[in-house]
DNA sequence: GCATGATCATGC
DNA sequence: GCATGATCATGC
């Protein structure tokens, strides 16, 4: 079959490929398409492949356009309440060869042959849609900027030495930046071999994490009417540092000073009883402008959050999380639980401590949450889903006060669940109506990381 | 002094 | 109107 393009030409695959501008599979391809038996998540790609640029789906290890060392991936985008456009999810590469990956260097890693240079298809995901009828929205070819390959070699680096030290079952998205390694496949049940450990791993991809992908489409979408995010300033990482290093350089000299010092000393005026006070002393820590974000912060989704220990080191209060639906946690699985993905991620704690009634910025830490606790979140996770399906979260009502079963601080030591609402009249439905009190609705709640976890296996470690 | 339930304040 | 970060109140 004569293809449509030139596969040893570059520029010839970009420039049919952007033909995809504006269009829907069904209008972009031939009638054929109709008699596709691509079934399941990935198959956006699939019919791509092979009814639009005509050559079989499959799994090598070399790139799709192999000729010229160019991969196709197709990403599905959203659209926010105010029309901007963003990623919808991580953008999913290339699977990891735990066998492989500990004999190879960057620039002859698998990884690096498949993925250095990418030819992306953004199209609109809208629920309910048949999927030739997403509309595609960007189209380009992507190479990474040298400082984000940097960056992004330190991630592959440290996916690579988890591997070589045996620990590919403790592989976490939050242990690395940009890139990371999510897992893919069917189920909990994907496991691979890992070369230097008997215990089996589940089966993990490379992936761009979602923050990233929204500073790519930002890129690539360059001048138009429609928004799909926005470029945002750098705290300037230089070639031999990391992220962990340039933050913490710039914090270090504040160690020990009271929030007026730093304020005096950074010369910015902030309201310190504004909700975002922490946020915009970061910020002008970091000597970014208030109005903006951090980019190298947006890219690698890291979460900030602010601490104030007393005296003793003990956090004054523990550490929230999003409130959780009780109709929605009943029929999730862990493995795609919005707590579970939060865990994964990246964060910055930022620690102050009150010194004879004055806080002192005390120091700053890059952490995310080990394999062996997020194990811990799970049971606390699977408690409050198993309460909630029973509808037996009221233990008993006493001076008016419902005591709960949700687990609670000596339930477990990493995390627990308590109420996190406007009051106790703030409520969400609940799917199983409460046996005690046949409350068809109860008092928003969420997890909580315990102010004795924080301070035992993040400040003190 | 802490655990737990309840609530507040701000900003979008 | 609601999400989010922060804080309060009470009983043991």
């Amino acid at each position: 079959m004569k293809l449509p393009y030139n596969p040893k030409d570059k520029k010839s695959i970009i420039d049919y490929a952007q033909l995809l501008k504006g269009k829907t599979l069904r209008q972009a391809c031939d009638p054929s398409i109709l008699k596709h038996n691509y079934t399941g998540k990935g198959n956006f790609g699939q019919i791509l492949e092979k009814f639009y640029f005509g050559y079989d789906p499959n799994s090598k290890s070399e790139a799709d356009f192999f000729e010229i060392g160019m991969e196709l991936k197709s990403s599905p985008l959203k659209q926010l309440k105010n029309n901007e456009y963003r990623s919808k999810e991580r953008l999913v590469l290339s699977i990891i060869d735990y066998l492989k990956i500990v004999d190879q260097s960057f620039d002859e890693s698998d990884f690096w042959k498949k993925n250095a240079n990418i030819l992306l298809i953004f199209y609109l995901h809208q629920a309910g849609f048949d999927i030739l009828d997403y509309l595609i929205k960007l189209v380009d070819e992507w190479n990474f900027p040298n400082t984000d390959l940097e960056i992004i070699k330190k991630d592959w680096q440290l996916i690579k030495q988890k591997v070589a030290n045996g620990k590919a079952h403790e592989l976490s998205e939050g242990d690395t930046f940009y890139l990371g390694a999510c897992t893919k496949g069917a189920n909990a049940l994907s496991v691979r071999k890992q070369p230097f450990s008997k215990t089996p791993a589940k089966q993990r991809a490379y992936s761009l994490k979602q923050g990233y992908v929204n500073h790519i489409i930002a890129s690539i979408a360059g001048e138009t009417k429609e928004v799909y995010g926005k470029l945002i300033p750098s705290v300037a990482v230089a070639k031999k540092q990391t992220i962990e290093e340039v933050v913490i350089s710039k914090f270090k000299p504040y160690y020990g000073k009271t929030i007026e010092q730093i304020l005096t000393s950074t010369g910015v005026e902030l309201n310190t009883t504004a909700k975002s006070f922490y946020a915009n002393l970061t910020k002008a820590i970091l000597g970014i402008e208030l109005d903006k974000e951090i980019e190298e912060f947006e890219k690698a989704e890291i979460i900030v959050k602010t601490v104030r220990l007393k005296e003793n080191n003990l956090p004054k209060e523990d550490i929230s999380f999003s409130n959780f639906k009780y109709e929605e946690i009943v029929n999730e699985e862990w493995d795609e639980s919005n707590f579970k993905d939060i865990l994964e991620h990246k964060f910055l704690f930022v620690f102050f401590q009150f010194e004879n009634e004055e806080l002192v910025l005390r120091k700053v830490k890059f952490w995310n949450m080990p394999y062996v606790d997020i194990l811990e979140a799970e049971k606390v996770w699977e408690e409050t889903k198993s309460i909630v399906s029973k509808g037996k979260i009221v233990r008993e009502v006493k001076d008016g006060i419902r005591y709960t079963n949700f687990p609670n601080k000596s339930f477990n030591s990493v995390s627990h669940v308590r109420p996190h609402a406007t009051n106790a009249a703030d409520t969400y439905p609940l799917p199983t109506k409460d046996k005690l009190t046949k409350a068809k609705e109860y008092t928003k709640h969420c997890f909580w990381l315990n102010n004795t976890y924080v301070r035992d296996e993040i400040y003190l470690k």
